[in-house]
DNA sequence: GTCTATAAGCGGATAGAC
DNA sequence: GTCTATCCGCTTATAGAC
C-alpha cells in the first residue's frame, strides 16, 4: 500500500494521546510501556519519540492539557450562566452541575489526573498542583460568599469545600451511563446534597430551579 | 557478625509488608520493583520469595489483610458503642467517626487499597471488591433505616451513601496531623455534614452529643 | 532463612535507512 | 514521519550453596 497521505502527523499525535489516556487510566502509567502504546496506536515504538521526547513528557502533556481544558470549560460555563450575577447558593449549584457533567464526559482524563500525579517529576508536579488548587479555590470562593446568604450556614469553608469536591469527584468511581440514574438525576441529587451541606434547609432547596446544564462548548474535545 | 537469632522469619515477613505498603503507597505497585522492597527491608531480592511466591501475592496479602482488619475493627467498634441500640442518626455519626479515625491512622493501607485494585488479577480483584461492597453496605443499611427517623430525609440511599463514603475517604488526601484542625475537629465537622446530607436540620444537630471516639483496639496493628 | 548467581525477557530510549 | 535494528539496564523469578 502506498503511504497514506490522509493521515497527518497531527492525527498520529492525537491517536497517541488518546490511546495513552485509555491505557494509563486502565492500567496506570508505570504499568503501561511505550511498546503497548505504540501497538495500540498501530505504529512501531520508535515512532512515538518523534511526537513526545520521553514517556514522562507524554504524561505531562495529557495532564496539563486536561487541566487547561477544564479551566477553559469553566470560564465558558461562567460566562454562559452569568455566574457573577448569581447568589452564592445558585453559584454552588451551578458549579456542581458543571463539575459533574464535565467529569462524567471525560472520566479517563479525570482519573489519570488524580491517580498519576505521583508519577510526575517535581517540576511537572508543581505546575499541575497549582492548577488543581486554582480549581479548588473556585469552590472556596463560592463558600466564602455564604455570609451574604442568610439561608447558608457553613462551619468550616476549607473542610466543606474539600468534602464537596471529594463527593463530586467520587462519582466517576461508580456512575454508569446505562444505570438506574441519568446524568440529570445525579446532578439534581448532588445539588441537593451540596445545598444541605452548606446549611440550607431542605424546605428551601426542594423547589428551587437551577440552570444546571452545560453549554454546548463542553462537548468539544481536542 | 554472627547470625542474628533475635530476628525471626515472622519479623522479616512483617518488615517486607511494612516496606511494601510504604513504597506502593508512595510510588505505586507497578513502579516499585522487588529489588527496591528488598533494599528497603535490608535483604537480597531472592529472600523475598521465601515469604511471598510472587509480587502479585504480596500485593494481595496487603490488600486482603487491610480489608480484614477494617471489618474486625468495625465489628469491635459496633460492640463497644452498642451500635444496634442507636437510632439511625446516631449510627451514622458513629460510623463517620469510626471511618475517619481508622483511615487517618492507616493512610497508606487505605491509599493502596483504593489505588491498586486495578493491579490485581481477576480472581484477587473479585475477593477485595466483595469486601469493599460489604463495607459500603454498612452505610446503606444505616440510611435505609432513616424512615424510622422523622428528622431524616434522604432522596436516594445509594447516591447519598456513595457521596458520604467519597467525602470521608477524600480526607486522607489533604488531612495533615499538624495542620489547623485536629482529628476531633475533623470528626465533628464531618458528623455535622453527614447529618445535613441526610436531611437533618442544623438546629437539630448543633447540640447533639455523639460518642465519636474509637475503641482502644483500633490502635493495635499487626 | 538468607545468600550468590543467573536465567530469560521487557523497559526506555536512540541511530540511521527510507 | 515511520521504519528496522539495537543498546543496555532493569525486571520477575529460580537454583542451589551455606
Amino acid at each position: 500500500m502506498a503511504r497514506r497521505t490522509d493521515i497527518t502527523a497531527a492525527d498520529t499525535a492525537l491517536n497517541i494521546r488518546r490511546e495513552a489516556v485509555r491505557l494509563f487510566a486502565q492500567y496506570g502509567y508505570a504499568a503501561v510501556s511505550m511498546r503497548k502504546i505504540a501497538s495500540a496506536v498501530g505504529v512501531m515504538p520508535g515512532a512515538l519519540y518523534h511526537h513526545f521526547p520521553t514517556k514522562q513528557d507524554l504524561l505531562m502533556c495529557l495532564l496539563s492539557e486536561h487541566m487547561e481544558r477544564l479551566h477553559i470549560a469553566w470560564d465558558t460555563h461562567k460566562a454562559d450562566c452569568s455566574f457573577e450575577t448569581l447568589d452564592a447558593s445558585a453559584q454552588l449549584s451551578s458549579f456542581i452541575a458543571f463539575h459533574i457533567r464535565y467529569h462524567i464526559a471525560l472520566p479517563e482524563d479525570v482519573f489519570i489526573s488524580m491517580m498519576e500525579l505521583r508519577a510526575l517529576d517535581a517540576g511537572h508536579f508543581a505546575k499541575i498542583e497549582q492548577s488543581r488548587h486554582a480549581y479548588e479555590q473556585i469552590v472556596k470562593d463560592i463558600l466564602m460568599r455564604s455570609p451574604e446568604q442568610p439561608q447558608m450556614k457553613i462551619d468550616d469553608v476549607h473542610v466543606t469545600a474539600m468534602a464537596i469536591l471529594s463527593m463530586l469527584t467520587g462519582i466517576t468511581g461508580w456512575f454508569n451511563q446505562k444505570g438506574r440514574l441519568s446524568e440529570d438525576d445525579i446532578v439534581a441529587c448532588y445539588c441537593r446534597l451540596g445545598a444541605r451541606m452548606t446549611g440550607q434547609e431542605p424546605a428551601h432547596t426542594q423547589n428551587r430551579q437551577f440552570d444546571t446544564h452545560l453549554t454546548p462548548s463542553l462537548s468539544i474535545r481536542s
